[in-house]
DNA sequence: CAGGAGAAGGTTGGACTGAAT
DNA sequence: CCATTCAGTCCAACCTTCTCC
């Protein structure tokens, strides 16, 4: 099949509508398709597993797919849609001609004042973008130059920044890969390796970009240098536990296929993974002032890369300052783990492909196992297939329905609301847990076909803006006898993707018992030129879970669904984890528990309500029964004080806290004050 | 071939230290 | 400048799994 002929095919639109009310949610989406949106899969590409490598954005105005979605926010400036969303084929957005070849365009964008930003985000960036002078500059490989992970790590920290695929807008209509001249294929510069998206990018494509690639010559830091992270190449920094690739790491140690029986080892799946977990999200921060300055950000480290392209000779340069040895060696690195399945014990690939995982990874193992060992010679001569073609998914921060038509993906069981992530230089700390003890459980509802789907996970941010991948957090791949979830790891812009199989017989259910969660060193991230996140006390995140759904005709419907927030720290603030009751009449008096962590004797627990525009309304303390403290506790009694209106008619949402000291409040809790009954009915009634 | 001892590695909780606030 | 908080690192205990005898 041939790629550039399909794409050809694309017709890169995406309708999107907006929703200026914010979403914590799971499950809920301030960004949504319309629901007659779809990613379409060109033609001859119905396999799942295809799906991920060479999925296409396509949205298709008279898709039959409808979004059951039901977010409960409204969605606004519709009228902004068709004009900026909604592109036709081959037309940007301000009306330029498509791209035909990677480019860069250089826009002189303003920075947009944080509540400017704020205001304009409920309207059309791209209308907004649109005004400003573009120009363009011609990427031979864009899409090698954008992988954070292709840099080095001495000079990469700008560059990385740049690699926003994941900036949703700019993923959009950067699609270099969805233009034949921009096919990675024929890029100079996407290394067999960095042109995967999957783990073995970071090793051949670390010295690739980089002419000041340093460590790349120091086989001893092997893949972690090359890594492009420059907190791993400190010296001091001992070799992390988590590098072995969880608890499953060890020579010989059982591993489990997904039906439960033992895997076979293959050459695809390194006893000890080289593709150490911190991958920091190399996307563009989408920060309050940022948001639509962000793509500014994606747009000027284009530049870089750009310059760098057309500065150096993408295939000197992937070996740049690497001997030989040292580059084959990495490639067989990158090219065992790229795939980074459960090992199968003696099978051979092509079984473990064909039989224990569906043949996405069939087509992935090949093209990786295959493909890396090779350095292509020219820059154009590279035509083997890209492995993955994370470009054509809808970017990570693109705010995705859980529901549509038929589809439904649900978080069955939530996270815990607190998980202590792992740095690098720790081992890993587990796996998320669920609530209940077990993990969190994932299921698609809807899906009736017997191909079994690929279930990705990322680790999204948990504030108050939208949902994007989290620039300090990864998921971080656990395995070992506990872990009854095969899973391999992806990188998809830069951000590390946990891909697990939903399958048919398993009821598309999945139990995410395979997902750790790492920690990126605020200061590996924050250096990055183009970050404007903060990692302090930027600890929530969210396992985001999307599902990319092949349609008989070759369109895609991607589904997602955001956990609960998880509180990743070990900070000692209090964290409420469960309350007896959700809601209760006005009059109060009700005595409520709350359980979760780190209450104290002198806890304080606090009703607040706002009013839209974010001021209080009302706070009051609630009573707390000390005696059902001690120490440090794990449940606390409340008594839930009386609403400020003891004659409301409609249901009132509040929110209350725990509260340790001055700056140590639990995470704002939702409870609904009840009319009296009377009422209550008569609301329903009306 | 089974069982025990030891090694290796993963998990977990917490202490320690320096930086940031 | 000091106190507090936080981030990051390190350690130790415990557990599981594997290897060797």
């Amino acid at each position: 099949m041939s790629f550039q002929a399909e794409e050809q095919e694309f017709d890169f639109s995406y309708t999107f509508e907006y929703s200026q009310d914010r979403q914590n949610e799971p499950g809920t989406d301030a960004y949504s398709y319309t629901p007659n949106v779809s990613l379409s899969l060109p033609l001859g590409m119905g396999s799942p597993c295809l799906a991920t490598q060479y999925h296409t954005l396509q949205t298709s105005p008279v898709s039959s797919v409808s979004s059951c979605h039901q977010t409960g926010y409204s969605l606004q400036n519709d009228n902004h849609n068709a004009s900026g969303y909604y592109l036709p084929h081959g037309l940007r957005s301000n009306g330029a001609p498509a791209l035909e070849s990677p480019r860069i365009e250089i826009t002189a964008y303003s920075h947009y004042p944080e509540d400017e930003v704020e205001e304009s985000s409920s309207e059309d960036p791209i209308i907004k973008r649109g005004v400003n002078s573009i120009v363009t500059l011609t990427l031979p490989n864009a899409d090698g130059y954008r992988d954070p992970s292709c840099l080095s790590p001495a000079s990469s920290i700008s560059s990385r920044s740049c690699n926003s695929e994941a900036s949703s807008y700019e993923s959009s209509f950067y699609n270099y890969d969805n233009s034949p001249q921009n096919s990675p294929w024929q890029s100079p510069c996407v290394s067999p390796k960095g042109s995967s998206s999957l783990l073995s990018c970071p090793h051949a494509s670390g010295p690739a970009t980089s002419p000041h690639h340093s460590p790349s010559t120091s086989p001893q830091i092997g893949a972690v240098a090359e890594e492009g992270w420059p907190g791993q190449l400190r010296g001091s920094r001992p070799n992390s536990p988590c590098y072995s690739g969880g608890n499953g790491g060890g020579i010989g140690k059982r591993k489990h296929s997904f039906n439960g029986t033992p895997y076979h080892h293959t050459s695809c799946s390194p006893i000890h993974s080289p593709i150490p977990s911190p991958h920091g999200s190399p996307r563009v921060s989408i920060t309050d002032d940022s948001w639509l300055t962000s793509t500014n950000q994606y747009t000027n480290s284009a530049i870089v890369a750009a310059i760098n392209a057309l500065t150096t000779d993408g295939i000197v340069d992937m070996g740049e300052g690497i001997p030989i040895k040292t580059r084959k060696t990495m490639l067989d690195h990158s090219s065992s783990m790229s795939l980074k399945v459960e090992p199968s014990g003696e099978g051979t690939d092509g079984e473990l492909c064909h039989e224990d995982y569906p043949s996405r990874l069939a087509l992935k193992k090949e093209n990786y196992c295959g493909g890396f060992l090779d350095v292509p010679q020219h820059p154009y001569s590279w035509s083997k297939p890209k492995p993955y073609l994370s470009p054509s998914l809808p970017a990570l921060d693109w705010q995705l329905p859980s529901c549509s038509g038929p589809y439904n993906l649900q978080i069955e069981v939530q996270p815990k609301s607190h998980h202590r992530a792992h740095y690098e230089t720790e081992g890993s700390r587990g796996a998320v847990k669920a609530l209940s003890g077990g993990h969190p459980v994932v299921q698609l509802y809807g899906y009736m076909e017997s191909e079994p789907l690929t279930l990705q996970l990322f680790i999204g941010t948990a504030d108050d803006r939208l949902l994007r991948p989290h620039a300090f957090y990864q998921v971080h791949r656990i395995t070992g006898k506990t872990v009854s979830t095969a899973s391999h790891e992806v990188l998809q812009s830069n951000t590390k993707i946990l891909e697990i199989p939903l399958l048919p017989e398993n009821n598309m259910r999945a139990i995410i018992d395979c997902a750790g969660i790492l920690k990126l060193r605020n200061s590996d991230i924050e250096l990055r030129k183009g970050e404007t996140d903060i990692g302090r006390k930027n600890t929530r995140v969210r396992l985001v879970f999307r599902v990319h759904i092949n349609q008989p005709n070759g369109r895609t419907v991607s589904l997602q669904a955001t956990s609960n927030p998880i509180e990743c720290c070990k900070s000692h603030l209090p964290l409420v984890e469960k309350q007896s009751l959700d809601s209760y009449p006005a009059s109060g008096g009700k005595m409520m528990l709350l359980s979760g962590l780190n209450f104290l004797p002198d806890s304080k627990v606090v009703f607040v309500e706002k009013a839209q525009d974010g001021h209080h309304l009302w706070e009051t303390e609630a009573k707390v029964d000390k005696n059902s403290i001690k120490s440090v506790s794990t449940t606390v009694v409340v008594e839930i004080p009386p609403y400020r209106n003891q004659r409301i008619s409609s249901p009132v949402h509040v929110n209350f806290y725990v509260c340790n000291g001055k700056r140590k409040r639990s995470q704002y809790q939702r409870f609904t004050y009840l009319p009296p009954n009377g009422n209550h009915q008569a609301l329903f009634t009306f």
